[in-house]
RNA sequence: GGUUCCGUAGCUCAGCUGGAUAGAGCAACUGCCUUCUAAGCAGUAGGUCUUUGGUUCGAAUCCAAACGGAAUCACCA
């Protein structure tokens, strides 16, 4: 709409007489209740216009409406001036923009952008978290793409470390040889089992610990597991062929378990990256920082960085016996992965409670000057919540994944079969179907709203299948799908229409709004715009399909228009839920 | 205690680069299937946008404070 701004510029530097830039004209839709497509707010220009908000609504109404083709009307309600644009215009975005199939397509805009997601412990399973996650980094990857980017798929594996010792531990222990094939248990169920083991025969010993006068602190620190997880965790750094075969024997379990769950999640990734091969690096990052100075030792011998001037504390960056923290190793992974691609940015999907830890991190990579610091963005979404609170593991309150995705595909088939529409579909059909909208169901229910913002989950209350859902969204796209094979064929051509219904209308306008949207996505990593933006769609839509026969409408060409927009209706659906990860059926 | 984030209808959420009478869905109530899929459409009811100040022609939106909630402030990851 940048032509109706410039004209608008244009008019108020001949009417007044001053200079305003088109960018700061504010346009917005206009509200449904009244006239026309497009308003602009005339309060800003009454300093220069000298008149009244009306009379100035109406001079610079005048002017476009004089010296734009495309403005047809205009109405002046107090201090807005509505544009009615022509239907001509919104004919000719439809056919030349909206109809080929280069609609909305993807142009390189020369830049690259990691997304790291997922990013699994492998010591338990994934929950509903971890589903957050995956689909909020899945879809972000989607949306970049779209708006132009060369996308990686990162995932950081995190599989070594004591928590991982646990799980091996306790498999030593009191694991009798169990494997996923003896105990037809998923792999990571199975290890994750033994990590819940663990932490209750931890619990036993630091009890017994206590009974015996120790504090808690004490029996912590003593309890005889916890030392010999401490032996493992150092007995694994050392090489020791026998803990390293048990760990790769366990964690090969786990990935074979964490496949078959992003297989069902439908996310992947272009590049792994393991915490075994990467919690080595960042001690030359340490020595470049000391040599200029950003960091500091401490007398103990021990490496900080004094972040205090920014707000933060001083943060260890390296302990005294030399070994890494956490951040040592983020910072030579940062480096790993910026000398593999030489991205132009790159997102971390991570929880927002380490949202200190990113600040800080990025933070150093910025004083060290490093290539690629200044694209760096942590992409910090709200936790899930359970009505009873936090979701711990331990505490056997997680939602898990598979058990979760599982009852959503039988709630997908009950309510699918309780309404009696496919007993014309195959086996298999029946099956992809359910897994379709049941998944479509949860990723929606999931992306819908804003990252940032904590998420409220109920088990006991089911997934919604009406209203502001994705089965809603997939079921227009279905019954879309429908009207057009029922029609069997339509033309392609342009149909001389020459005035639209105002459904139709609207259903272009928004339909044009589609690649902004994508763009507007991409600027904000936020999957929940283009949801709001498809909801929106199929609602108009279902108006428009209630307004309107298609295959009876008025005369051939009108049908065949209607076709048209139906089938670019369609599309874009289908291409805003992709961008979610969301499948669409045929019909359903 | 310091820092950060959040507070919109009974519930779950949009709206937040300041603009018209604050919008959806769920739940409740009312209509609409001899007509292209009723997982739909239309309607009724439901609001001190946590509170109080400030900036402004105009504030849910910006600023400040208070109240309420969450996270974080580890030589854990």
């Amino acid at each position: 709409m940048n032509f109706i701004a410039e004209a608008a510029a244009k008019a108020i530097k001949e009417l007044y007489n001053t200079d305003v830039a088109a960018a700061d004209i504010n346009l917005q839709e206009t509200r449904k209740e009244f006239q026309g497509q497009i308003t602009i707010v005339t309060f800003p220009f009454t300093r220069v216009s000298r008149k009244s908000p009306e009379q100035t609504g109406a001079d610079i109404g005048e002017y476009l409406k004089a010296n734009v083709s495309q403005v047809e009307a205009f109405n002046v309600i107090k201090g807005f001036l509505n544009i009615s644009i022509a239907d001509s215009h919104w004919l000719e975005r439809l056919y030349t923009d909206i109809v080929p199939d280069t609609f909305a397509a993807p142009q390189y805009n020369g830049q690259k952008v990691m997304v790291e997601y997922s990013s699994p412990n492998t010591n338990k399973p994934l929950h509903l978290g971890h589903i957050r996650n995956n689909l909020l980094g899945y879809s972000v990857a989607q949306i970049l793409e779209a708006a132009g980017y060369e996308v990686v798929k990162a995932n950081l594996v995190n599989d070594r470390g004591i928590h991982i010792c646990k799980s091996m531990l306790a498999w030593q222990h009191w694991g009798n040889g169990e494997t996923p094939e003896s105990s037809g248990l998923k792999g990571d169920h199975l290890v994750g089992k033994y990590y819940v083991i663990f932490d209750k025969e931890y619990k036993k010993q630091i009890d017994a610990l206590k009974a015996e006068g120790q504090t808690e602190e004490e029996a912590k620190k003593n309890a005889p597991l916890i030392k010999d997880a401490q032996l493992m965790l150092l007995q694994w750094e050392q090489g020791d062929e026998e803990v390293l075969s048990l760990w790769r024997t366990m964690n090969s379990w786990v990935y074979a378990g964490f496949e078959q769950t992003y297989k069902q999640l439908g996310v992947d990734f272009d590049k792994y990256y393991y915490e075994s091969n990467t919690y080595l690096l960042g001690k030359d990052i340490i020595e470049e920082g000391l040599a200029k100075g950003v960091f500091f030792r401490k007398e103990d011998g021990s490496i900080w960085i004094d972040l205090t001037e920014d707000g933060l504390d001083q943060k260890l960056v390296l302990r005294a016996d030399g070994t890494s923290v956490y951040i040592t190793q983020d910072l030579g992974t940062a480096q790993l992965k910026y000398n593999d691609f030489g991205m132009d940015k790159s997102i971390y999907v991570v929880g927002n409670e380490q949202d200190y830890h990113f600040k800080v991190l990025f933070l150093i990579l910025q004083k060290l000057g490093k290539a690629g610091a200044d694209g760096l963005f942590h992409l910090s979404y709200g936790m899930v919540d359970l009505p009873s609170g936090k979701m711990k593991s331990r505490e056997g309150t997680v939602v898990d994944a598979d058990d979760l995705m599982a009852e959503m595909e039988t709630t997908a088939k009950e309510h699918t079969e309780a309404l009696g529409k496919v007993e014309s579909f195959g086996e298999e059909e029946k099956s992809s179907l359910y897994h379709t909208i049941g998944m479509g169901a949860l990723k929606y229910f999931l992306l819908k709203v804003d990252p940032k913002k904590r998420l409220l989950f109920d088990p006991n209350e089911s997934v919604d299948f009406q209203g502001h859902t994705g089965p809603f969204i997939q079921y227009t796209h279905a019954r879309i799908k429908s009207v057009l094979s029922r029609a069997r064929g339509y033309t392609e051509d342009k149909i001389p229409v020459t005035t639209l219904a105002s459904e139709e209308r609207d259903l272009i306008v928004l339909l044009n709004r589609f690649p902004d949207t994508i763009q507007e996505a991409a600027v904000g990593y936020s999957p929940a715009i283009i949801a709001n933006y498809v909801y929106e769609l199929a609602k108009l839509y279902n108006k428009f399909y209630h307004e309107h026969s298609i295959l009876q409408a008025e005369d051939e060409q009108l049908k065949h228009f209607r076709l048209q927009l139906s089938a670019a209706s369609a599309k874009v659906i289908k291409k805003g839920m992709a961008l979610l990860g969301i499948e669409v059926p045929e019909r359903m």
